[in-house]
DNA sequence: CTTAGTCTGTTTGTCGGACAAATGACGAGC
DNA sequence: GCTCGTCATTTGTCCGACAAACAGACTAAG
């Protein structure tokens, strides 16, 4: 605890010029331990699934305290590479993909980006991803994808909603590629732009029955393994979306304004405990 | 403290067939006071950029002990929401992009990814984003991409690795989308896929020079704000790169190899204690 | 008057220990 | 055999303490 600097101290003379003098690296026990652990699980001697040791344990192990630890193991936990399963106990694991694309997501959301920025990035990515899906395409996938398709055709009959099932279908055409990569690249956009649809669904008649014809070519080209028939398609998909947006009277330059505030309850749901404390302090400042 | 867990324990007669009962969420201390500061900033009553209160007023003001308050911050800071300036005090801020595409990259790097996959999805962004910055770029983009490409040409004679800087090229026209949403829907595929050429270069003869030329060509045709020729050029640097990847006798169909083991140092760098513990505990079983 | 040192109150990092509640394993009872 | 208490283990939370780092204010030196 005494790392005394003594760096650059010595005479007047010059200013070092050949010195480099590299930021010095530290940083507190607690994200010493979060990388310790990050690295036990990235080396593999803890493998994805394994449950970590106990907090005594750890703490006793890495020599610091257990308080210490603990505040480790939270940014290990927000980092996806702990995981809570069972409501206690922690489990090594691997970032989960929509974990990633939902904070992505917000970050996007917070920053700007506009309409015509996100509808060009998905119209470069979604007729390559339904290419693609063509080629790879597996049972398991087009069966989800006639679900799907089945749903969004009851909804749009209902004239419920279908903003969901449109991002499902296109997260599964993504899904299609075998690739995490594609699905991780366009989600959070497609996350912010999709839901775009809900405004214009009032103000354009017919707009979910055009939807599900859209997605009923694009997964026929796609179960038939049409590759360049499911690309076009898509892409008439994409563009007719923009359309829609156009013609439902909004303007492609503006930015999209964040979908879905936060909401409160979404936690890793465990029985017990309902609130922090039913009430003891109020805030006085 | 005590949220007697009494929910569903009652009269043995009928299981309750109306009732509902929709998973009871609840969450540890520390999780709600992360979600409570999260929510403070997400809702604009903490601002981007402002200090966050003292961990002591914090715990006293959400009436929980300052070690649970603690661990709220990790969740917090590891989740990109808040963050170290000067070493101690925590910020409230935006995720970082570079952050999020670095976690993204680890993801993908742990399952399963193959060249083939990558190449695809760049092949369908990179273009569609050479193109949009040639509507889009501002001059600063112009200079950092002056001085990339004199870099590079640097690099090249020197016959030293030109895989970084050719990242950044690529990122840098990424950016001059002025979206956010091109940027991190890229990152991370790039990133991975990019540093193949280091594989290829010592096989291919003039790969270097070849890459020049390319970012030279796509250069000219943003900065002239040709977003058709942009998008030729950069197609075609794409397609080369993989062609050069075949050539030099990979496989496109394998996974992609991780690069670059994670690495100890990349702390918040603050300058202070150099380590956890001198030494104090060696670790005894 | 600027520069360098000193002092002081505040804030963070870490530690020690304590205890209630939840969990999981296990053996007793219907 | 299945259900129900019992008990040890583990997590969540709290209390309190203290050293180191830091931000400022203030003072001595050039």
């Amino acid at each position: 605890m005494d790392g005394t600097a003594e760096a650059g101290a010595g005479d007047a003379a010059r200013e070092g010029a050949a010195a480099v003098f590299s930021a010095i690296e530290a940083a507190p026990a607690y994200r010493l331990v979060f990388h310790a652990i990050e690295r036990e699980i990235l080396e593999g001697r803890l493998r994805i699934g394994d449950r970590l040791p106990t907090e005594t344990e750890l703490a006793h192990r890495l020599g610091v305290h257990r308080s210490t630890t603990r505040e480790g193991l939270r940014l290990l936990e927000q980092s996806g590479l702990a995981e809570r399963r069972e409501g206690r106990r922690l489990y090594a694991s691997l970032p989960r993909t929509d974990d990633l694309s939902e904070r992505a997501q917000r970050a996007l959301s917070l920053s700007r980006v506009s309409f015509d920025g996100l509808w060009r990035l998905l119209r470069a990515l979604e007729p390559a991803a339904a290419a693609l899906a063509a080629e790879r395409i597996d049972a398991e996938t087009i069966a989800a994808l006639e679900a799907n398709l089945a749903r969004t055709a009851e909804a749009v009959d209902a004239g419920r909603s279908v903003t969901q099932l449109d991002l499902e279908f296109h997260a599964l055409i993504a899904d299609a590629t075998g690739d995490a990569a594609w699905r991780l690249a366009r989600e959070p956009s497609a996350a912010l732009l999709f839901p775009a649809n809900e405004r214009m669904l009032p103000r354009l008649a017919q707009s979910g029955a055009r939807l599900l014809t859209a997605h009923r070519n694009i997964f026929d080209a796609v179960r038939a393994g049409d590759g360049e028939g499911a690309e076009r398609w898509m892409r008439r998909h994409i563009d007719d979306f923009r359309r829609g947006y156009v013609l439902a009277g909004f303007d492609p330059d503006e930015p999209v304004s964040p979908v879905g505030a936060p909401e409160n309850g979404n936690e890793t749901r465990r029985p017990g405990r309902i609130e922090a404390r039913p009430g003891e302090q109020g805030g006085d400042g």
